[in-house]
DNA sequence: TCTGGGGTCCTAGGACCC
DNA sequence: TCTGGGGTCCTAGGACCC
């Protein structure tokens, strides 16, 4: 096993820590009693599987299986909706341990992430084995979830490391031991090549992670272009691909789902698109950010989908300028004679409120009063429960539940 | 029974400019 | 009878990630 050596040339130590599956194990926090048993995580719809225990996994249940098929192979087992915002707590709370054991992270997804560890021996007085093993512990105690921590010199060959030896294990990769990592594992164990360039690579010869390093550059970059050139050196134990130690800038930002059916039903289609718009501007108001780019897609029974956009004048996240750009391209899209299953809205070219150019010609001012509108109604939400309040046709998940409608139906079926 | 939702980056090719 | 060369910006689509 390459783990056990901790010699001094670190030049770079790099931990990646990774929750191990994250969701089900969120579920059994609160559920100890289905601890044992098979678990797995529906999407929003309930539609899909999104997260399950390893013994579910075993029997062959895979994330992004229908859940009617996973039923098939296991109706024994617990299915559970997913429950985001309570995932979202728990990881706050793993990420405010990990913070403990270096201020430099990167928070890569709600349930990894990857710190920089250089410095942090001295001041832990241990070696990296010894951190590692020390956060793993601390999160198991403090928020009840296992975690797999790697340790290695490269970002890449950290996140390799923390996958080697899952679940609540821990694997360290020094320089000298990269190659011998290497002949471990296998081509779609490096994050960065999927199917299609793993199947690209095996046409080339390149069968193994070893072969990957192994080969000229030249052919790397030419099979898989500039990506494939930074793992290349990142495989080596070369560092080129740094750690994003705050949250840059969202490029895009989407509201998008299935509807649960297949329609044709124009009111249908707006109804879940109003819903969208309002969590996206609701989004955007709390992060204090601005679109200048509004997108509707609707997606098509045949799985293709057709979409529209409109540019702003000025960047926005006024909920009913929004919605009054989502009526119009609406207006242009839809057809019915199609049959739809999925809509949403994407929101692009975005910037900070606080960065954005002064306000000409007072645009702003309505802005900010529906910006409070909409965190009025969502921390009503919040603490009343989902769609206590919401906009006046907008789709709802729970239709049963009486909802208090909400003004402004800005986005009206005709 | 019928396949999630939210992102990023890269690349090729078109439009346009000097 | 011949149609450069270099650059930017934008977009669509592919591939990948969790």
């Amino acid at each position: 096993m390459p783990s056990n050596q901790d010699p001094d040339n670190w030049t770079n130590a790099i931990a990646h820590v990774d929750a191990d599956c994250f969701f089900a194990s969120c579920e059994l926090v609160r559920h100890p009693e289905l601890i044992g048993s098979p678990i797995c995580i529906l999407s929003s719809q309930d539609a899909c599987i999104v997260a399950k225990t390893y013994d579910a996994k075993a029997i062959g249940i895979k994330t992004g299986m229908p859940v009617w098929e996973a039923k098939k192979l296991m109706p024994d087992a617990t299915y559970i909706s997913a429950d985001f915002r309570f995932y979202g707590l728990l990881s706050e709370k793993m990420f405010s341990i990990l913070r403990r054991y270096s201020p430099d992270i990167e928070v890569y997804s709600i349930d990894e992430g990857f710190l920089d560890l250089n410095g942090t021996r001295a001041l832990w007085r241990k070696n990296y084995k010894g951190i590692a093993h020390d956060i793993r512990r601390a999160v198991h105690r403090e928020v009840g979830i296992t975690v797999s921590v790697g340790v290695s010199v490269t970002r890449t060959l950290a996140k390799m490391a923390s996958e080697y030896n899952k679940p609540n294990g821990v694997t360290i990769v020094p320089h000298q031991m990269i190659m011998q990592f290497l002949q471990r594992t296998a081509l779609s164990d490096i994050t960065g090549i999927a199917r299609n360039r793993a199947a690209l690579l095996q046409k080339a010869r390149i069968h193994t992670p070893l072969h990957f390093v192994n080969s000229e550059i030249e052919t790397i970059q030419r099979l898989l272009g500039k990506s494939g050139a930074d793992l290349w050196h990142e495989l080596q134990g070369r560092s080129v691909m740094g750690l994003e130690l705050h949250a840059p800038l969202p490029k895009s930002m989407a509201r998008t789902a299935s509807m649960g059916e297949v329609t044709t039903d124009r009111k249908t289609i707006i109804s879940h698109l109003t819903r969208h718009t309002t969590r996206l501007a609701t989004e955007l108001v709390t992060q204090h950010l601005l679109t200048r780019r509004l997108t509707v897609s609707l997606k098509l029974k045949a799985s293709n989908s057709i979409s529209a956009k409109i540019d702003f004048e000025y960047p926005t996240n006024n909920y009913f300028r929004l919605s009054h750009a989502v009526q119009k391209m609406m207006a242009d899209l839809y057809q019915p004679h199609m049959q739809y299953r999925a809509c949403g809205v994407i929101a692009e070219n975005i910037t900070r409120i606080n960065q954005s150019p002064p306000d000409l010609f007072g645009h702003m001012k309505n802005d900010t009063k529906q910006a409070e509108l909409l965190l009025t109604v969502d921390s009503v939400n919040k603490k009343y429960g989902r769609d206590t309040l919401k906009m006046a046709g907008a789709y709802s998940p729970q239709s049963s539940k009486a909802c208090v409608r909400f003004i402004y139906p800005l986005i009206t079926a005709s």
